[in-house]
DNA sequence: AGAAAAAATGTAAACGTTTACATTCATACG
DNA sequence: CGTATGAATGTAAACGTTTACATTTTTTCT
């Protein structure tokens, strides 16, 4: 026999109003009262119900999560990393994925209009201008995670793409003195793509170095697209003494590449790549790459986004942040690692 | 200003009943009526809410999932796949995590007595016996997916583990007429793992070759574990002829440990591992692995569950299937590969 | 002790649907 | 044309909470 209020009332000889404060917050309810409600509500291993408690609170408790349709094994750690810091707060997720049947706006337009949610966590480095008014045109908040541009109404937070290329290119000048820099790009459109394409040019021009564009390589940041970068590079009359992957999992291609023809990392070439996935630390030689703090972007996505649904911030300005990267040195550059 | 069942029935000129009959599968609502409600539904641009539906329902139409601490990157191909089946049936996917809050156990118990989801699945190869009862107590259907054991009651759904290892290693001693084969194995405990194993051995006794413990080493399914594994193999007197590794990842971690230790695969060793994930094809040479179907493992969850939970089928005798798994051949077995 | 103030509790109206049952309307039949 | 029948619609009671407001109980103060 399922359990509600009533009973725990019942049971305590009190009215369903008392128990429900007892158990939220118990604002004004005499101690003792309190104390033997939670008994009950012990012994008869009472559970509100969340969705009479949603529709009377007229809140969910719920924030959604879009899944674009093809992602990383990253999207993983912040996926976990969301939940958890929803979980402190209790706070559940949703989630709703992008794939042959709906694209993903179509998914963001649901999930916002589904009343299913409180608020949205998006992750869309391949975000379209559309999408910024269909957010403002709901009032449903959202944070774009990852995101290019910047929107005085929406709460964003993001990696810093530019710094993390920046320095990636600048190590490799002035430790390493490399001149010809290779870069083989991520997928056009694509806003991480674009702005480290944007911090190596800077870092090229920092240094005086002109840009060259037979060293610049589109790729789409799979693996294939690295072999293929790293191919066409060192098939040239004259070869890079460095290429920066966009991504590790380019980098991955890159290495896969150099095995195959029989160059040497980095003594023929260096390598660097971009996000510290978990393999490149077994890659040999180590990756040096940028760590890309991902649990951070979930937790921080989650409390700004929460701070926006319960705190009345409803209109408050947009919160932006962008989260510093760090270089990770490894062998690949032609440092000493061990 | 929020729209609600009263104003479409109001705009139409009818009672909410008939909008809501109107609205979910129209029985006996005269098709002009319906047609002039939908009409407007459309016009409004109303959507029901969930929240109030469910409650009258007494469904929530949403589906847990609960994520293992940490998880390969073949998970989220699990999710997707769970949440595009979900959404064909117009159902959704919560999800809930275990973490350093709490562990798997009471992330399931939380899950299915919070009242927030119909049914959860439950990926959990480590899983304990205490499990199954909690489960068969619980009102909440379950199904589980990649664990050990046959429960009556409880549906269940996994990959041929046993199979697949059994296969790999047959390949390795009809095709290649290996005999001494090496194994590093995945975590104590872990019922993919342990399977898996059992299928190594048995196809070691089916050709009548002596198990050799010094060939038989543990790992714990991740990179490292693969690279201590190969080396461990490879430091000794003898060395084996081929290594299984019962997982990708581990395999990796062998390709790394082969390169850091001058070996050659597949000439001086050959090597084999278990899952077929996204980067093994991209290994020179490529990996030889065994497909595991995880995309039909998350569809057939869903299709299972959601029979059990709204065909009535509450107590018909649990569903039990074991997927097949494909051989892929690569380069790392020693066949020719291009 | 009695009045006023404060604290604790109770009552009942939301929240937005679905659906059993009651009622009205249309149709066909004698 | 009235009536029986079935189709279409309406009414109102769930579903299980929270919470504004009313009421009762307790405390404090003179």
């Amino acid at each position: 026999m399922k359990i509600d209020i009533h009973k725990v009332a019942l049971k305590a000889g009190v009215s369903i109003a008392t128990v429900s404060r007892a158990l939220n917050g118990g604002e004004l309810v005499k101690p003792k009262t309190k104390e033997k409600i939670l008994k009950i509500v012990e012994e008869l291993n009472y559970i509100p119900n969340p969705i009479a408690r949603s529709l009377s609170k007229q809140s969910t408790e719920t924030i959604g999560v879009v899944l674009p349709d093809l992602v990383g094994e990253f999207f993983m750690d912040f996926i976990h990393s969301i939940d958890e810091e929803a979980y402190k707060n209790n706070w559940h997720v949703l989630i709703s994925s992008s794939h042959s049947q709906r694209n993903i706006i179509e998914t963001l337009i649901e999930l916002m209009g589904s009343g299913r949610v409180d608020g949205v966590i998006l992750m869309a480095p391949q975000m379209q201008n559309e999408v910024s008014e269909i957010i403002q045109k709901s009032k449903t908040p959202v944070i774009l995670v990852n995101t290019c541009g910047e929107f005085s109404k929406i709460d964003q937070i993001k990696v810093d793409n530019y710094k993390g290329a920046y320095e990636v290119v600048e190590h490799f000048i002035k430790v390493h003195n490399y001149k010809r820099i290779g870069i083989i790009n991520g997928p056009k459109g694509n806003c991480d793509a674009e702005e480290r394409f944007s911090g190596y040019l800077s870092a090229l021009k920092k240094y005086k170095i002109a840009k060259d564009s037979s060293l610049i390589i589109n790729g789409n940041f799979d693996v294939e697209s690295g072999v293929i970068g790293f191919t066409t590079l060192m098939n040239q009359e004259i070869r890079p003494e460095a290429i920066f992957a966009a991504n590790d999992m380019m980098a991955v291609g890159a290495y896969e590449a150099a095995k195959e023809l029989g160059f040497k990392i980095p003594n023929d070439v260096a390598i660097a790549g971009f996000d510290d996935i978990y393999l490149s630390q077994f890659l040999l030689p180590r990756l040096t790459t940028i760590h890309v703090p991902i649990t951070e972007l979930g937790i921080k996505a989650v409390k700004f986004l929460l701070n926006r649904i319960t705190k009345k911030k409803r209109n408050s300005e947009a919160h932006f942040e962008v989260l510093p990267i760090e270089l990770v040195i490894g062998g690949s550059c032609g440092c000493r690692y061990s």
